[in-house]
Formats: structure tokens, C-alpha cells, sequence
DNA sequence: TTTGTAAATAGGAATAGTTCCTATCTAAGA
DNA sequence: TCTTAGATAGGAACTATTCCTATTTACAAA
């Protein structure tokens, strides 16, 4: 489940140069978070994190993981498995479709795209198991969101 | 922000007919509920719909809608927008890569494959914002969770 | 149409995940 | 070494979601 030793050292050099430039402070216990989600595979949540940090760390607090993962999140260093980290939202369109969402606000679109329906599938996936269906999601800025950042 | 009456119409037979398929009352409440997802476009969230229809049934309750949405996911009748129900979770890779959704047991793997890293953004797509990454998700039964199934 | 009953609902209590508050501590520049 | 802006710990507060249960209702059968 764990990522190479060689990989984890790069991604650590990394994550340390990342800091300094943005002038935020190389703390033990970001280093540690971060050591913890840069060996992970398991896309772990909030708590697992912190049990596992706690371990080395054990006066580490539940709200400084959330904290600094939110860290990580806004200067790119990890991402969010699925869209974000806004309450579940349903969509009332049982035909196969894809999506666009804005990574600012949150709007989500609907677009039907058949060759996006069935993209093939790649070996290494398949071993993974059985794929039912197929999503693509385009993110980025949706209109009124580019337009405010320009007026800015 | 709203699908076309007809189309509703469409979608609140298949409605009828799919509750009455799996024995499952058509109550006024569900029928409400339904009719309010099927008529958005915009990816309500549980307490948005909760408030749009109060207005036509005031006595419901937010527990109703919560119960009666997942019997909808359960039943196929809408879809989650983004993965699962589940809390955050984080992924250390920052590499471009694509996903693996197990969704039994949400378990997660990455891939890369620099085919689907920039697939082409349709017309549509590019006029409701500027894209910037691009995100595939199979979604499927992960090996573990086919094997389990195989054996009941 | 009336009746019986399993299933569904309303409303509030309980739980769980996340964020906030603030006294204390520390990284890092002077 | 000293200074201080920024970070942390720990618990309280908040918010989304689920649970509990008395009451109501859909619908099948009489």
C-alpha cells in the first residue's frame, strides 16, 4: 500500500522547497502530516491520517491535520479524492453524462459527450476490477468566476 | 437553471414506474422529492432541496428527504454528483493521474495515463468556463469486492 | 368501500465530522 | 540570543446527518 522510499524523498524535497517559497513555516508536525500522506496510496480521510501521524507525533491535535491538510489543498500539494469538500450533492439526470465543475464556487454542469461514454479502458485498470461506468470531469473556472477574478 | 417540463414528464413516469417495479410506495413526499430533482439543473444539496419543497408540502421533514434520497441512489434514480457519501479524502500524488472507484466499498487506486491527461474539451464544455485539468473516474467493483459478491 | 398492516413520515434527540476559540509555544529572521 | 508573527493543543461550538419512536398512510385484500 505504501509509495517507494525514493518517491516519498522526493516528494518531501519538494514539499519543503514549496513552504519556503510561500514563506509558510517548516513545522514538525506539517512535516510529519505530510510525510504520512506522501507515503499513503490509500487516499486516507482526516482521521486516518491523524491516527497514523499520532503515532509519531502523539500530542498532535485532530485540528491542526484539518488545518494543514486545508494548507496543502490550497497550495496544491495534495489533492481532494472526488470534487470537494462541500456537503453531498445529487443529480436527477439518469442518462450517462459528464461534468464541469468550478473549482472556486462549486457550480457543476451537465454535458453528454458519447465519447466519453466508453473510453478504453487501460489494462492496469482492469486488473484493479470490474468497470461499470465511465466519468470524465472537466475542472476549472466557470464563467462568472473567471470574469470576478479578472475585475479584480 | 431547469430541465424542460416534457422532459420532467418523462423522468416522473420512469419514477412511477420504477417505484411500483420494486414495490415500493409512491407517497406524496417521494413524489415531491423526485419531482424538485428531476426539475434542477443546478446539483442541489439535501437542505436545498429540503427548502424548495417545503413550499408545497410544509410539514416535511429534512430526515424524509435524507432517507428518501438514498433510496433513490440505491434505486438508480439519480446519481451522486462527485464520488461517494463518504468524508474527505486526500491523495498525495501531484503528478496527473486518474482514478479507480470501487462503489461498494469506495476503496480508491490512482492510474496515470497521459492519453486521458488532455482529452479534447468538447464546444460546450469550453462555453461554460476555462478548463484546466482533466479527470477520469471508472467507477466499478473492486477485486475484493467481486470475489465477496461471487461467494453469496 | 372499508379494513388491516407493513412501510413511511415528522419531529426531536443523538451522533459524527469539522471548525472555532484562545492560551501557549515555536520557527526563523534580526 | 531575542523577538514576534504565525502555528499548535485541547476543548468548546457548530453543522450535517442519522437515529428513535409515536403517528400516519399506501395499498392489498375482503
Amino acid at each position: 500500500m505504501n509509495i517507494a522510499e525514493k518517491e516519498v524523498r522526493r516528494r518531501m524535497e519538494h514539499f519543503q522547497k514549496a513552504l519556503h517559497q510561500k514563506g509558510i513555516k517548516v513545522t514538525h508536525q506539517r512535516m510529519e502530516i505530510y510525510r504520512e500522506v506522501a507515503r499513503s496510496s490509500d487516499h486516507p480521510n482526516v482521521e486516518v491520517i491523524f491516527r497514523r501521524v499520532r503515532e509519531r507525533v502523539p500530542t498532535i491535535s485532530l485540528d491542526t491535520v484539518y488545518r494543514t491538510m486545508w494548507t496543502f489543498v490550497d497550495m496544491g500539494l495534495v489533492q481532494i479524492l472526488g470534487s470537494s469538500k462541500e456537503r453531498v450533492r445529487f443529480d436527477g439526470n439518469n442518462e450517462p453524462h459528464h461534468h464541469f465543475v468550478c473549482t472556486v464556487c462549486g457550480a457543476a454542469a451537465d454535458f453528454t459527450d458519447m465519447k466519453f461514454d466508453a473510453l478504453p479502458v487501460p489494462k492496469k485498470v482492469r486488473s484493479m476490477g470490474k468497470v461499470i461506468s465511465t466519468h470524465v470531469e472537466f475542472r476549472g473556472l466557470c464563467k462568472k468566476c473567471k470574469q470576478k477574478k479578472a475585475s479584480d
